[in-house]
RNA sequence: GUCGGCGUGGCGGAAUAGGCAGACGCUGGAGACUUAAAAUCUCCUCCCCGUAAGGGGGUGAGGGUUCGAGUCCCUCCGCCGACACCA
């Protein structure tokens, strides 16, 4: 009684392949590469998720298909598996984090291998492998030893670096400083972002609205000293390089968006040599300072403490800056500020940085800000113009300080208003729709767009984009401004306060009493890999933001090395610096004597396509671009960009919910009511049973006055919508959960889940499996209605309509209308006896990528004695697609009115003519005048008739 | 607020290049087989009028271009996602 049990067939061919190394993959490509990666997982102890097998069956289905046209396929799997969860559970339970991460990829392998994934096993890796993370601390010297020469807009070894004549004459550990400063790895004392919660210090990007991304825990500002690396350099280079990119715009644009460049000036506004008691800088003071900078020093690449740099994008509204605002942090705060002032300054300045960045961001807040006492002069008029501080100015971004022009920026006319300074237009919007001129004019409302200039001298009359280049052009010619490019961009902080990282290759030099000398030193390449200790206290209490490795034992923390004592950085690398490059090392996964054979990058690299969440749409993919450019530069491989085309999955959602509210006592309320008043009610769910359709939404069958939500939610364990791949491989097979995520819909759309469409997939394979076998013999044996005999020309014009669909479809990674030709198919051939074999045999072919275990049973009852997977694609016969006749629609009035049977390959002519003889068509056309008749052959005909 | 994406039956979704809207699947309904049920098979399933033949309407709303619009253009509404004082 062979019926279709895909646990039997499923764990035999998994076998068959891991015993035949079906998909090993040779070192250099036999023929045309492919590489196809997917982004491989963290390793969570929850096991898989259904989420992981849609982007992997797409690539699956990708890699098996491609091999079946010939080409030579690249497609690993393995562990991005340092984390927090493993160290927190360490803490927990004392268990060390690597036995914690073995077990949960030895979990997540097993599931994998349960869905058939066509990987190359041979080649898997994790980052928390001590040969995997050598070369990650590798590229870490890298980053190290490199400096980005922005002439030449790469980076060079930092022994290229040109050390000016004056470091040089200040000595050696000048010279090492210097050296430093430039690295694109360097190390800075700054305000982290440290979260209690997490125990650890999180980067700008990974906090979201001053609360972590992950688990939206508070994060205060502390200062610490931490590793920093220099992607800023490169963004310039990660904007322009989108352009080679097959990548979705909306990638594109959240990179770019992400990126931030912004072009306009910097501006020095003179502030004084010195303090001035009463604030304001002497006009004598200023006018020697023009002096200068027009006829001798020019625009000093670093401001001088005489000036407040600012950056603007708006250098055309300079005339209309009437007051100037610094941030809390900007080093000039406390030369600025007068006595009479320096108490409330102080107060402020405390008050900001206890704030968190979600205080400071917070959406409905005023602007606050203290004023100085302090003047700056506007270097294009000579007028003089507060300086306040205000925490709506970030030291982090541009200069640190603005000019503000209330008149033309939103921020600045609220803080204008707040504080009663002074608002001065000099844009004119002149006629635009949803402009206030007359309000814009006087100063009662901000106008942000672009328009003509008024009162700005002999600038006036310009319009704002001559304007711009105009003032910036005369600025620079007088030293006293230039050309500008900021980014919002931040560089990258690089240190963690884990102990489950990567260690960082670098020593901290001591002095005879154990003090740290200052002096950083970093391993030399043949001193890696260096390991974790093994012997490591987890401590529950983790409360500062001081590293676990701290308390590592002294034989691993000190090190003496040419007489010296040093010890040991603490801090680890992110999570998202192993992910940076393990696409590199699948190429070359054992090799121990550099991160990869350039042999072996040169031939496989760039990866051709690059499937995963959306989620890694920013960080990780900018990480790895920069990590990726940083490589190239310094000859480590051979491709500008590691990602040549990249799809995002959509999100799976758990099954359609149905959810009404109660009140207290327990009578129904709308749900629209509900949203506007949530107070005591109580949200019910309600089976599909109890609602029904009506007009815009669902209601209550019982009472349809009363309105129904009806949608589905991201899967979560509070929720109870979690759906396990285990239980679905258990009850339906590895086939149809394969089917079914690719037959949802659009790979890339976000769709809910259904168990009633699991169902519907595992009948089709039923009736595939119906449609070859005969389920009524003993054993295995062919459907009787399978003959070897000729196709039918109906029967070959389906095989190859499907052939053709199903290729295309695959091409264009439409997965969800290949299944649904597959299906067309089966419906058709269920009802032919005989079938003919060979369209069975081509089928199965089509089948095997989508479901590669039921397939290879088929073939092999088929009468193949090898694995199906290097069997050449099926190719269309596009003759066998010919049609004697077609049908084609007649419209009257671009009305569908009738249908005619033309020869497929009839000519305008003929097709009128039948048209207008078909007798239905005819008493449409009676006494009508025909005005214009349009006919495309194969497609339509349509007559316009007049009256 | 800014940027990006999306609005099609009871549900998931199809619809080359502007040319028969609703492929395929699910759900639901009717029937066949069966002692019965499951499984399987057949038919129906966008809405309205009509016994039917047929007719009318319909792709978030309104307008436009066109012989013809789900598809192109404009305005608006709604949902989802990202960013959010970046000067």
């Amino acid at each position: 009684m062979p019926r279709y049990n895909p646990a039997t067939i499923e764990r035999k061919w998994q076998k068959y392949w891991e015993e035949n190394r079906t998909f090993a993959t040779p070192r250099l490509p036999a023929g045309e590469k492919l590489y196809v990666l997917d982004m491989f997982p963290y390793p969570s102890g929850d096991g898989l998720h259904v989420g992981h097998p849609e982007g992997y069956t797409a690539t699956d289905i990708v890699s098996r298909y491609q091999r079946m046209r010939g080409k030579c396929v690249m497609h690993p799997m393995g562990w991005d598996a340092f984390g927090l969860p493993a160290e927190q559970h360490a803490k927990r339970t004392g268990t060390h984090p690597r036995i914690t991460t073995e077990r949960n990829i030895a979990n997540f392998r097993r599931q994998l291998k349960m869905i058939g994934f066509s990987y190359d096993w041979q080649r898997e890796l994790a980052t928390t492998d001590l040969e995997y993370f050598r070369w990650t601390q590798f590229i870490f010297l890298v980053l190290y030893d490199t400096w980005f020469d922005p002439g030449e807009e790469r980076g060079r070894p930092i022994a290229e670096l040109p050390i000016p004549d004056e470091v040089a004459a200040e000595g050696e550990d000048a010279v090492r400083r210097y050296r430093d400063e430039h690295r694109l790895a360097y190390q800075l004392e700054a305000p982290v972002n440290w979260c209690p919660a997490l125990g650890t210090v999180l980067a700008n990007e990974e906090v979201v609205g001053g609360v972590s991304e992950r688990g939206g825990h508070p994060v205060v500002r502390i200062p610490m000293r931490q590793w920093m690396l220099r992607i800023t350099a490169y963004a310039d280079r990660l904007e322009r390089d989108l352009d080679l990119l097959d990548w979705s715009e909306s990638i594109k644009a959240l990179q770019r968006n992400w990126i931030g460049r912004s072009t306009g000036a910097e501006v020095d506004f003179f502030i004084g040599s010195r303090p001035a008691p009463d604030g304001m800088p002497s006009q004598e003071e200023f006018e020697q300072f023009v002096v200068e900078r027009i006829q001798g020093r020019g625009f000093p690449s670093r401001p001088g403490a005489d000036v407040l740099r600012v950056y603007t994008t708006r250098p055309d509204t300079l005339f209309g800056a009437t007051y100037m605002v610094i941030a809390p942090e900007h080093p000039f705060v406390q030369r600025l500020t007068l006595p009479e002032h320096a108490d409330a300054v102080r107060v402020y300045c405390e008050q900001a940085s206890r704030k968190s960045d979600l205080d400071r961001t917070d959406l409905a807040k005023e602007k606050t800000g203290v004023f100085t006492g302090s003047y700056a002069v506007n270097p294009v008029n000579g007028k003089a113009i507060p300086i306040w501080v205000a925490d709506y100015v970030l030291i982090s971004y541009g200069t640190g300080a603005i000019m503000a022009v209330p008149a033309h920026d939103t921020r600045d006319f609220e803080f204008a208003r707040q504080y009663g300074l002074p608002i001065v237009a000099v844009v004119d919007p002149g006629d635009q729709e949803g402009v206030d001129r007359r309000a814009v004019l006087a100063g009662q409302a901000p106008f942000t767009g672009d328009g003509t200039a008024i009162a700005s001298g002999r600038f006036t009359g310009l319009a704002t984009a001559e304007f711009k280049k105009a003032i910036t052009e005369d600025l620079e010619h007088k030293g006293l401004g230039r050309f500008a490019v900021n980014y919002k961009l931040r560089d990258w902080l690089f240190s963690r306060q884990h102990f489950w990282g990567e260690p960082f290759p670098v020593l901290h030099e001591l002095d005879d009493q154990g003090n740290p000398t200052g002096r950083t030193v970093a391993l030399r390449p043949d001193e890696l890999p260096v390991d974790l200790p093994e012997e490591m206290a987890f401590d529950a209490s983790h409360d500062r933001p001081e590293p676990p490795l701290e308390k590592a034992p002294a034989s691993w923390l000190y090190v003496t090395r040419d007489g010296r004592r040093y010890k040991r950085e603490t801090n680890t690398m992110p999570q998202w610096a192993g992910s940076c490059w393990y696409y590199l090392r699948f190429l070359d996964p054992h090799n121990d004597k550099a991160l990869v054979d350039p042999e072996v990058e040169k031939a496989w690299m760039p990866v051709d396509l690059y499937v995963g969440g959306a989620e890694h749409a920013v960080l990780h993919l900018l990480y790895a671009r920069f990590w990726h450019k940083v490589l190239y530069d310094r000859g480590y491989v051979s491709t500008p960009e590691p990602f040549m085309k990249l799809v995002n999955q959509g999100m799976i959602l758990g099954e359609m919910e149905f959810t009404g509210y109660q009140d207290a006592a327990g009578n129904w309320v709308s749900a629209s009511e509900a949203k506007r008043h949530p107070e005591g009610l109580r949200p019910v769910k309600l089976d599909a049973s109890d609602v029904e359709k009506r007009e815009e939404g669902f209601v209550l069958k019982a009472d349809p006055n009363i309105r129904i939500e009806s949608r589905a939610y991201k899967m979560s364990k509070s929720r109870g919508n979690v759906v396990n791949p285990d239980h679905i491989v258990r009850d339906y097979g590895a086939d149809s959960l394969r089917l079914y995520e690719m037959f949802m819909g659009p790979l890339e759309a976000v769709k809910p889940w259904s168990m009633e469409g699991v169902n519907g997939v595992r009948g089709f394979l039923d009736r595939v499996w119906r449609m070859v076998v005969d389920q009524h013999a003993e054993q295995m044996a062919l459907n009787p209605a399978v003959q070897p005999l000729a196709p039918s020309a109906e029967q070959n014009r389906v095989l190859h309509k499907t052939i053709k669909a199903v290729t295309e479809d695959i091409e264009q990674m439409a997965f969800n209308t290949a299944i649904a030709r597959m299906m067309e198919f089966v419906n058709f051939f269920l009802k032919q006896d005989p079938r003919p074999k060979s369209c069975m045999e081509t089928f199965v072919l089509l089948l095997s990528p989508f479901a590669p275990h039921i397939a290879e049973e088929l073939w092999q009852l088929l009468g193949h004695d090898q694995t199906l997977a290097y069997h050449p694609w099926p190719a269309c016969d596009e003759d066998a697609l010919r049609e004697e006749t077609i049908e084609i629609p007649v419209q009257i009035n671009g009305k569908l009115r009738g249908r005619i049977q033309v020869p497929s390959d009839a000519d305008p002519e003929v097709i009128d003519h039948t048209a207008r003889e078909n007798p239905r068509i005819a008493s449409y056309l009676e006494g009508k005048t025909v005005v214009k008749t349009i006919v495309v052959p194969r497609r339509l005909v349509n007559y316009v008739l007049k009256g």
